[in-house]
DNA sequence: CAGCTTTGTCATCTC
DNA sequence: GTGAGATGACAAAGC
């Protein structure tokens, strides 16, 4: 016998309605917050209960403090108490247990307070085998149904993915909460369980990211092997079980609650524990969607919590909206049949591929997993993702420093120094556990950028909003844009996580050495330059070589067509001009080395001209004097030939032989032709001076 | 560790 | 007057 009862009041003293469905002998007692249930299933409650249900019955809130036993069939019932407090023990149980997960709806109640109390309840049993193999033995007192249903408590659905359940499991009672916990408070809440455990959310974020879903459905067709093979008499449920997949499948998703009352009534008398069975664990492992362990209670249900912020923060933070929950249909949700508002705001094949069930999944809980594991926990409001928001904004340091390191090397100028005077304390701030566990791998500046820089820097666009935030770059809010960013990059790409470093890291580059800031720039940022790193702190959406080598035309044009701040244009200006002139300084020293290169070959040419020169002018010196030697030889032999008046030999030392104008060879004395020779040099050198 | 080369960058000049 | 390119000078990194 399951009891379904409200954890909480509103304190004006919500309407609990306590259905007894009386069916065929199945008793199910449904307590139902009808404000927190969808206007049909409410009105169809109602309806059932009002007309059908002779066990049904308007109660107010049970004398356990919400989870009293308003059933007299039931061997621990309890009769309601009227003056019980609304918030009640239940809450109290829940919180004394420190259990990190505050149930908002009733079926989160029941399930946590199923496994905190242990009850022998065939579904405390089921839920509590579910749980037992992490919780600890928390849920070992199962009663055999239970166990039976589940192979006993060795889940094997729950042994992979719960490290800290069976030796964490007593830590987490240590922090009981005094007051009603708000919206914003649960997040911080689990997370300080979570933190009590040992269990950081980021090492939640991976396990559950990385093998949820496959667990899901390994460990659930395991289960049902193992269920098949251990229990022999879930063989004779399993007929039921059978039609109900039937049922199931012949009515899809449209089931409706009168359906579901159907399928159940048609359940025999004596399974009621057998639904139970097939009832409970799957419950369990439909709200599995969030809670994926057994463990869940300790970890997995802060897991649905923080799982389901993190796609509520991604669907926020999509720019394109591809995630993002339409308003208007979120809106129009209460007003669509209960199921199909399921179906259409969750796709489960989505949620839990593999526990498509065909395993043994009855139709009610599959309706109970999606209302639970996503409809009613959308019910936390808008406000509490705000809050963990602000409270990621507030808390995560983030990566303006990383902005700001960048822009503040040494060697940086072109006035992009953001001078941001960031808090690198926030970043070992235990608070930002929340962040931490909102957005998996919060410190992840280089996972954000490396799959953004295939092609572009930045990667993708930036809002308008985050132009805003980025432009003042000073102010808080840089950081929490970039925080921002930072969440829904790692949303998007949180499997990219493996990037060793963290921002926190840069944050210490500032005080480390220069060898150490290489080293990491080694690491991380290998093939990176300066600029490129600049680049993708400020999400250019263009790569370096774009802006570099981009025409200027389309770098007008480009800077005019896409929305950039001022600090982005700068950036990339900075870019295209230190580019620029890298490739001008480049040439430059190319075009000087060729010169360079060019002057010693024309001094090669030069100096073998040269020699050249040389040695033509000593052939013809050469020449000259040979020429002399020959005309001297002519003259002597000339001369010697010559005989004067009296018939005597000339003497060559006294005459000279002389041409004239008309080609006659006169006999001269040499004094005539000395003189004269004098006269014509002077003559000639007077004349040479005068044309100089 | 000094010296040299390479490279990036800035300031300035030239076109 | 403005912008792009060229170039000298400087600094840092690497060898």
């Amino acid at each position: 016998m399951k009891y379904l009862k409200p954890w909480w009041s509103d304190g004006g003293g919500l309407l609990h309605l306590t259905v007894l469905l009386s069916l065929a002998g199945l008793h199910l007692d449904l307590d139902l917050d009808l404000y927190l249930l969808l206007p049909p299933l409410r009105d169809e409650l109602l309806l059932w209960g009002g007309q059908t249900s002779p066990a049904y019955a308007l109660s107010p809130f049970p004398a356990s403090g919400g989870w009293g036993r308003a059933d007299p069939l039931h061997p621990k019932g309890r009769e309601p108490d009227p003056a019980a407090e609304p918030e009640g023990q239940l809450l109290r149980e829940v919180r004394t247990l420190g259990v990190p997960f505050i149930p908002r709806t009733h079926v989160d109640a029941w399930l946590v307070h199923s496994v905190v109390a242990g009850d022998t309840d065939g579904a405390h049993g089921l839920l509590g085998a579910a749980a037992a193999s992490s919780a600890g033995g928390v849920g070992a007192s199962a009663d055999g149904g239970g166990q039976a249903a589940l192979g006993g408590g060795g889940d094997p659905r729950a042994a992979p993915s719960s490290p800290l359940a069976a030796g964490e499991e007593e830590k987490a009672p240590a922090e009981p909460t005094a007051q009603v916990p708000d919206a914003s408070g649960r997040a911080s809440q689990e997370n300080e369980v979570l933190r009590a455990t040992g269990h950081s959310p980021q090492q939640e974020e991976n396990e559950h990211s990385v093998s949820a879903q496959k667990d899901k459905s390994l460990q659930q067709q395991g289960d049902d092997e193992t269920k098949a093979a251990d229990t022999p008499e879930w063989g004779a449920e399993k007929t039921t079980d059978t039609r109900n997949e039937r049922y199931l499948n012949e009515t899809d998703t449209s089931l409706s609650l009168e359906d579901l009352l159907q399928l159940l009534s048609s359940q025999p008398e004596n399974s009621m524990e057998g639904i139970s069975l097939g009832d409970i664990p799957l419950l369990s492992g439909s709200i599995n969607d969030g809670m994926n362990s057994s463990a869940y209670y300790n970890v997995n249900c802060s897991q649905a919590v923080s799982h389901d912020v993190n796609l509520h923060e991604a669907m926020l933070l999509c720019p394109d909206s591809t995630f993002r929950r339409d308003p208007v249909g979120r809106t129009s949700q209460p007003q669509e049949p209960f199921l199909q508002l399921n179906s259409h705001t969750t796709n489960p094949a989505q949620t839990l591929p593999g526990t498509n069930l065909t395993g043994f999944l009855p139709p009610v809980d599959h309706q109970i997993r999606n209302l639970t594991s996503h409809d009613l926990l959308y019910d936390l409001d808008i406000n509490i993702f705000d809050e963990i928001n602000s409270m990621s904004l507030a808390t995560e340091g983030f990566d303006a420093m990383e902005v700001s390191h960048l822009f503040g090397e040494p060697d940086s100028d072109s006035g992009l120094s953001l001078n941001s005077s960031h808090n690198s304390t926030s970043v070992t701030n235990p608070n930002s556990c929340v962040c931490d566990s909102a957005i998996g791998s919060s410190s992840d500046l280089e996972s954000l950028s490396h799959h953004a820089l295939e092609g572009a820097v930045g990667g993708y666009y930036p809002e308008p909003s985050k132009i805003r935030h980025i432009d003042l770059s000073s102010d808080s809010t840089f950081h929490g844009d970039l925080a921002f960013q930072h969440i829904f990059h790692n949303h998007t790409y949180h499997l990219q996580s493996s990037v060793p470093e963290s921002t926190s890291e840069s944050f210490l580059w500032p005080g480390k050495s220069q060898k150490i800031k290489s080293r990491y720039l080694n690491d991380t940022d290998r093939n990176l330059s300066r600029d490129e790193r600049r680049a993708k702190a400020l999400h250019i959406p263009f790569s370096v070589d774009e802006i570099v080598h981009m025409p200027v035309d389309s770098f007008n044009s480009m800077l005019s067509r896409y929305y950039l701040t001022d600090l982005q244009v700068s950036l990339i200006r900075d870019i295209r001009r230190r580019g620029k002139n890298k490739v001008a300084a480049q040439n430059c020293r190319k075009r000087k080395l060729d010169i360079i290169l060019n002057l010693e070959d024309d001094v090669c040419n030069l100096q073998a001209k040269k020699e050249t020169l040389k040695s033509e002018r000593a052939q013809c010196n050469k020449a000259i004097n040979i020429m002399k030697q020959k005309l001297h030889d002519l003259y002597h032999d000339i001369l010697s030939r010559l005989r004067d008046d009296e018939g005597r030999p000339v003497n060559p030392n006294q005459y000279a032989l002389q041409c004239s104008h008309d080609g006659s060879i006169l006999i001269v004395p040499k004094e005539l032709v000395t003189s004269g020779y004098k006269k014509e040099t002077q003559k000639g050198k007077r004349k040479s001076e005068r044309r100089n």
